[in-house]
DNA sequence: GAACCGTGGGC
DNA sequence: TGCCCAAGGTT
């Protein structure tokens, strides 16, 4: 940490030297910039596929387990993506969380080919009234694919802004984010904004990292205003863990298993175990887990269930690997599976 | 404008 | 362990 003793004052403010705020951030950038698979392309749809993606997801998840290259490989245009199957999109998502991000992604693809002869819009109002694109992903696509001058916001840019700017308020309250993309669009250069907007979410990443900020590295560090960049940016406190009990049947019969199809906002699409009705008459515990989902923490129960269920739908156990399910579902179906007898007959 | 939506990793 | 975080968007 950078004491008040040897942290300076800023010797310029960002707003009153953009240009030269730019030119630091864009040759530092253009010097140690990391190159990931979506820097490499200006296809402005696998841009968007991996600025889906990196929403509220890190990238060593989306890049490391393969998301981003398997699905370029299956859904390779926005054509291809518009003409598959839900049941194929969603298990191509399968663990990454925010289920809604692939259904929006995949109507997005319907509606570019439908209205937009398959190609992407290059406007800001074309990007926004597409499915699951807000203001930072459309700014990311537009600035990314085509270089064109568009701001944008994400958590990086909170953490860059609030330091830079010594902002205090909470960065995920309305006015603190009104307050970011004002300074966003202030300061995002009419030429160059691809390596600008990419450069500043690189330097919220490494230099400006959350803990341990390498202020002394950093390029803009004549501009930045605050003396206690650990504390900032402000956030609003998230709410409370609840602790849930959740108790649903392991139905196992000739070879299939009983499995519902969730409707209602959480992982819709997805396939689980059916829910257990009344305590008494669950049968003996077979696997027990615990997962958090938001702000719950869930004890999973599966039972043993004996008698004939009317929700859900037989499935072969050969189909199984390819429906898409919720994680702590997928581990408990493979474990089980693994354990059941009738498995090893017919997988052995 | 607050609440909600998944998951895996770091400490 | 428990809590925070991660290239947000929708309701």
């Amino acid at each position: 940490m950078i004491s008040d003793a040897t942290k300076p004052e800023a010797v310029h403010h960002v707003l009153e030297a953009a240009s030269a705020f730019q030119a630091a951030l864009v040759t530092w950038f253009r010097q140690v910039g990391r190159t990931y698979p979506w820097r490499e392309t200006q296809d402005p749809y696998a841009i968007l596929v991996s600025e889906m993606m990196l929403q509220q997801t890190q990238i060593a998840t989306v890049l490391d387990r393969g998301y981003y290259e398997r699905w370029l490989e299956a859904f390779p245009t926005v054509e291809a993506l518009a003409k598959a199957p839900e049941d194929a999109v969603l298990k191509a998502w399968e663990g990454l969380g925010y289920y809604r991000r692939a259904r929006s992604l995949h109507q997005l693809a319907i509606v570019v080919c439908a209205e937009h002869d398959g190609r992407l819009p290059e406007t800001l109002e074309g990007m926004l009234a597409l499915p699951g694109v807000g203001r930072y992903t459309a700014g990311a696509v537009l600035s990314f694919a085509h270089d064109l001058s568009v701001p944008l916001v994400d958590g990086n840019v909170h953490r860059v802004f609030a330091r830079l700017f010594d902002f205090r308020q909470e960065v995920d309250r309305p006015a603190g984010q009104k307050q970011l993309w004002a300074w966003a669009e202030a300061l995002v250069p009419k030429d160059g904004a691809r390596a600008y907007n990419s450069g500043l979410m690189e330097l919220g990443q490494t230099i400006c990292a959350q803990k341990q900020p390498d202020c002394p590295a950093c390029p803009v560090r004549d501009f930045c205003q605050t003396r206690d960049p650990v504390a900032l940016p402000v956030k609003t406190k998230r709410k409370a863990t609840e602790f849930v009990e959740e108790h649903v049947w392991w139905c196992l019969r000739e070879g299939k298993l009983r499995l519902v199809q969730e409707t209602g906002k959480r992982r819709k699409g997805l396939w689980k175990l059916p829910e257990c009705g009344e305590a008494d008459s669950r049968g003996s515990l077979l696997y027990k887990a615990k997962y958090s989902i938001t702000h719950y923490r869930v004890t999973l129960h599966v039972h043993a269930c004996e008698e004939t269920l009317t929700e859900g739908q037989w499935h072969p156990l050969a189909s199984i690997p390819a429906l898409a399910m919720p994680a702590p579902y997928r581990k408990a179906v493979q474990q089980l599976l693994a354990e059941s007898k009738e498995f090893k007959l017919t997988h052995t």
